[in-house]
DNA sequence: GAGTACCACAACTCTACGGTTGTGGAGTTG
DNA sequence: CAACTCCACAACCGTAGAGTTGTGGTACTC
């Protein structure tokens, strides 16, 4: 499952543009906390309003950036929009950085007395 | 080594905040080359400045960026300062990010006829 | 058809951040 | 000590992007 190395080295340009785009989509609580949102299945916008502490307007604007970067999907149900993950693969992402997080902080007790 | 499911559910705001921050230090080509830069081995800010077409100043900044996110080391070796990788696990991140991209093209590589 | 949810687009403001320029400090050399 | 190299800090500018406000469009309900 660890498929090793696939990105060239030394990256090009653009391919480190695409990841580094993909990473800036994420970089945003409210977006990270949308697809947490949708973990236990799909939501429309009001329900995922009302998960957040955001207006409906913004909520609206974050999801359309998440399904512009294929990280969830829309489908409309009469006036209602239901998006879903389109692919939970970012919640591994995120439970990597959780681990390298973790890493920080020990090491960081390791030098306290009592660590 | 797959840790499954570490992150809590519903996520809390403050830890939202702490994850999407490492991916927006991660959100920078330009880091992202940096990092790739060092996988051969530590390398000084001159060496660094070289690898890729910023200014020495420019560099130096993305270098601190990165340092104070844990995700390089610094060593002062008389003038000059050899970073290096602190946390080999970042290209794993990026090669979730690749797969994803990766999975992306092919769904659109579907719909397209000879695809 | 009128009224009412539900959603998304556009314009605007304000903050965050990338890049440049200028400069100073630390260390080495002659 | 003087000159030079290497690095990082600070101030500045420009732009990307997050959030708000306003609004229009689509689909149900009566």
């Amino acid at each position: 499952m660890t498929q090793t190395m696939t990105v060239p080295h030394p990256i090009p340009e653009a391919l480190a543009e695409m990841i580094a785009k993909r990473f800036r989509v994420l970089g945003d609580s409210n977006r990270l906390r949308l697809l947490d949102a949708l973990r236990d299945g799909p939501l429309s916008v009001g329900g995922l309003t009302q998960a957040t502490d955001c207006t409906q307007q913004n909520v609206s604007k974050h999801l359309g950036i998440l399904h512009e970067a294929h990280l969830v999907k829309r489908e409309r149900i009469g006036t209602q929009a239901l998006y879903s993950i389109a692919d939970p693969a970012v919640f591994e992402l995120c439970e990597h950085v959780c681990g390298g997080l973790r890493r920080n902080v020990d090491d960081l007790s390791e030098l306290l007395p009592g660590g």
